[in-house]
DNA sequence: GAGCACTGC
């Protein structure tokens, strides 16, 4: 076996980690870091008292990884060398090499904030810049601090990132261990080309008639152009001369197509066959595809952003960065001397692209990352002035502080409160975390349980349907439950109820359209919510699925503990029309989203008030997955929503002390709702809502 | 009356 490069850096690499608590360590793809850093450190002593952990933004990277270790060392996986991800912790007392995702190093510093039972910390991948490894990197500048004396940080990095990574952590040593890639040669067109999936039909066309064989990797934005390019590829390669040209085999890959599909890139191809895989960005990091020598780049990819000011999400293609269009490349040069050809010209790449993609923590809602910062205590930290790598606007961490003080998990000083402690120990959004405490005071825990799980994983649930499949496909009726005209969140409910009545069967969820792992995978999560409950309750709770339809038909508890939980997700049905407005600061016009459950009464209207899951701008702004909730459970939360102080709510540095006053919320008794004049109450709502909006709260 | 890239606790 040849010698992987990163070993003949073995006394360098242990030199520079002596002398210094962080190092930053460019690794190109081949070098070998993933697996042997930890074993060089373990060399050199540093298990003796402690462990090593490296971190890893994939499950699937953990396992694999630390597997390869524990063969090279020749010890049992899970003894000397383990792994942890979520759902499976295979490490014991002996274990002195730790392979885990990111998120779980997150939890353990939950219980332990200064990590003391390692000795190194090494962050693997850290240039993919996942929410959790951008956390983990503010906290280890804080962390070296406290334990400078043993511990050390390393961190990998890719090339264009590296200065910068060192210049956050005091101009630490960078050192670059060369890869083992062949070289790629890299050609751009000259001009932009009007449609990509055009582009690429061309240059593939053009790789497959002139150049050797060898297979094509094409990379595209979605779905979408993936099957038109698939389908327009076969035809233009069916249409070629008869032996003019070798065999094809054209291969989509992407995520959502069920995993024995995807399986099919790895088998080994036929000779004399070129294979042309048109993937999306899966096949950037996630799957390694053997045998590719072409490499198609479309420059573009598809990236879902959070707009603090709107509170929306939204799904944009836009352009790669120039460490993604490397990493591209880079997939061409893995088994032999490679060819990437880009479809946009090289200025484009020069002067356009951004040296490295935003990373994940300027594209998110920081509810989840605030509360968990929050939750550590820290006694130094202000989490607005948090260190982080690349800071997320300040916009967006105060609309985070909002968000955490309507659902009661910070106070109005900004300080974390008994319950947002709770809900930080919960592997789930704030605002589900929410729901089931509240739901545990009402009774209904389990239903809530369940709809915290099926949400968690509520886009791999359903089965995937692709235009050019519906049109073949008779649009078979859903024997599915439709949630009782109560909404997307009350549906989820009945159908894992039903699957759970069946005894979790399988064949149920292929029968209805279900994704068996999504239905497992929820099984799974449910299961470690309930225990994570138990637990803080220090007794059992009432987590079963009861098989008896006992609550009347309404879900009222259910829909009420939802209400507490979303009270940052509200929203309002406009006068006369299906329209809705959501509370709170920014106020948005919204729709129900097509594929919503939810149902009109017998005059054709929506209830009027709900919450939404999240908010996402496709071709209009929709709320996605709505529950209906009644205008009583509203009043206290808009009552809150008049008294924030946002200036407060941030610490306060420059706290005038002066609570703004407001009129208390004027709404209508329950008696008032019984016999409505629903225009009255609307105007009145929208009155109070109106002075909350025109207040200008400045920093 | 729409459409969904990829991860993860």
């Amino acid at each position: 076996m040849a010698i992987l490069p990163i070993l003949q850096f073995e006394e360098k690499i242990v030199e520079i980690v002596e002398k210094n608590p962080v190092v930053v360590i460019i690794g190109e793809t081949g070098s070998g870091k993933s697996t042997q850093l930890s074993q060089i450190l373990h060399r050199r002593g540093y298990t003796k008292s402690r462990c090593i952990a490296i971190t890893q933004p994939r499950r699937v990277a953990a396992v694999s990884v630390s597997r390869r270790v524990a063969q090279e060392l020749g010890v049992r996986l899970g003894e000397e060398v383990g792994y942890a991800i979520r759902f499976e912790d295979r490490t014991s007392e002996k274990t002195i090499i730790k392979y885990l995702t990111d998120g779980v190093l997150l939890r353990e510093s939950l219980s332990d904030p200064e990590l003391r039972q390692y000795s190194v910390i090494i962050l693997d991948e850290a240039h993919e810049r996942s929410l959790n490894t951008d956390i983990l990197l503010g906290l280890m500048k804080r962390l070296i601090k406290l334990r400078q004396s043993n511990l050390k940080v390393l961190i990998t990095s890719a090339t264009l990132d590296g200065e910068k990574v060192s210049r956050f952590f005091s101009n630490c040593p960078i050192l670059n261990v060369p890869g083992k890639l062949y070289p790629v040669e890299i050609q751009h067109i000259p001009e932009t080309p009007k449609s990509y999936v055009e582009a690429s039909l061309k240059a593939a066309i053009d790789i497959h008639v002139r150049e050797p064989e060898g297979d094509v990797l094409i990379f595209m934005t979605g779905q979408d152009d993936i099957e038109k390019l698939v389908s327009r590829l076969e035809e233009r390669i069916q249409n070629l001369e008869e032996g003019s040209c070798m065999d094809a085999v054209i291969l989509p890959l992407h995520g959502s197509l069920p995993p024995e599909l995807q399986i099919r890139v790895f088998s080994p191809p036929s000779p004399n066959c070129r294979r042309f895989i048109v993937a999306t960005n899966i096949a950037e990091t996630s799957l390694t595809v053997d045998g590719v020598v072409y490499v198609i780049d479309s420059g573009f990819v598809k990236q879902r952003q959070y707009n603090p000011s709107t509170g929306m999400y939204s799904l944009d293609v836009v352009q790669i960065s120039k460490v993604q269009a490397n990493q591209r490349a880079g997939r061409a040069g893995r088994t032999r001397p490679g060819k990437c050809y880009r479809l946009y010209p090289s200025m484009v790449y020069h002067d356009i692209f951004l040296d490295a993609t935003v990373p994940e923590i300027q594209r998110s809602s920081l509810a989840g990352s605030v509360l968990y910062l929050k939750s550590l205590d820290l006694p130094d930290i202000d989490i607005l002035n948090f260190d982080f790598l690349d800071p997320p606007s300040s916009e967006s961490l105060e609309d985070a502080l909002k968000q955490l003080y309507i659902i009661d998990a910070i106070d109005e000083d900004g300080s974390i409160t008994n319950l947002g402690r709770t809900m930080a120990e919960l592997p789930l959004e704030p605002s589900l975390s929410r729901t089931l405490l509240e739901a545990n005071e009402c009774g209904c825990l389990s239903q809530a349980l369940t709809v915290a799980a099926m949400l968690s994983a509520e886009t791999s649930l359903l089965l995937g349907q692709s235009k050019s499949n519906d049109k073949k496909r008779k649009q078979v009726p859903s024997n599915l439950p439709n949630g009782s005209g109560w909404g997307d969140h009350i549906q989820l409910l009945q159908i894992y109820e039903l699957w759970h009545q069946t005894d979790y069967n399988i064949d149920w969820c292929k029968e209805n359209n279900l994704k068996v792992r999504g239905m497992m995978f929820v099984k799974d999560v449910r299961k470690q919510l309930s225990q994570i409950m138990q637990k803080m309750a220090k007794g059992s709770l009432d987590v079963k699925i009861s098989k008896r339809w006992k609550e009347g038909p309404d879900y009222r508890a259910l829909r009420k503990a939802l209400c507490s939980g979303y009270a940052n997700q509200l929203a309002e049905r406009m006068i006369r029309h299906n329209g809705f407005r959501t509370f709170g600061f920014k106020s948005q016009l919204v729709q129900v989203h097509p594929s919503s459950v939810l149902t009109a009464d017998e005059d054709g209207m929506l209830p009027n008030y709900v919450v939404y899951h999240e908010l996402i701008v496709t071709t209009r702004p929709y709320m996605r997955n709505v529950c209906a909730i009644e205008m009583q459970w509203v009043r206290p939360i808009l009552a809150k929503l008049d008294n924030m102080n946002v200036s407060k709510l941030s610490g306060g540095t420059n706290q005038s002390n002066e609570k703004i006053q407001v009129a208390t919320v004027d709404l209508p008794k329950d008696a008032d709702i019984a016999k409505p004049s629903i225009d009255d109450t609307d105007s009145r709502i929208l009155a109070a809502r109106e002075r909350f909006l025109a207040r200008k709260i400045n920093k």
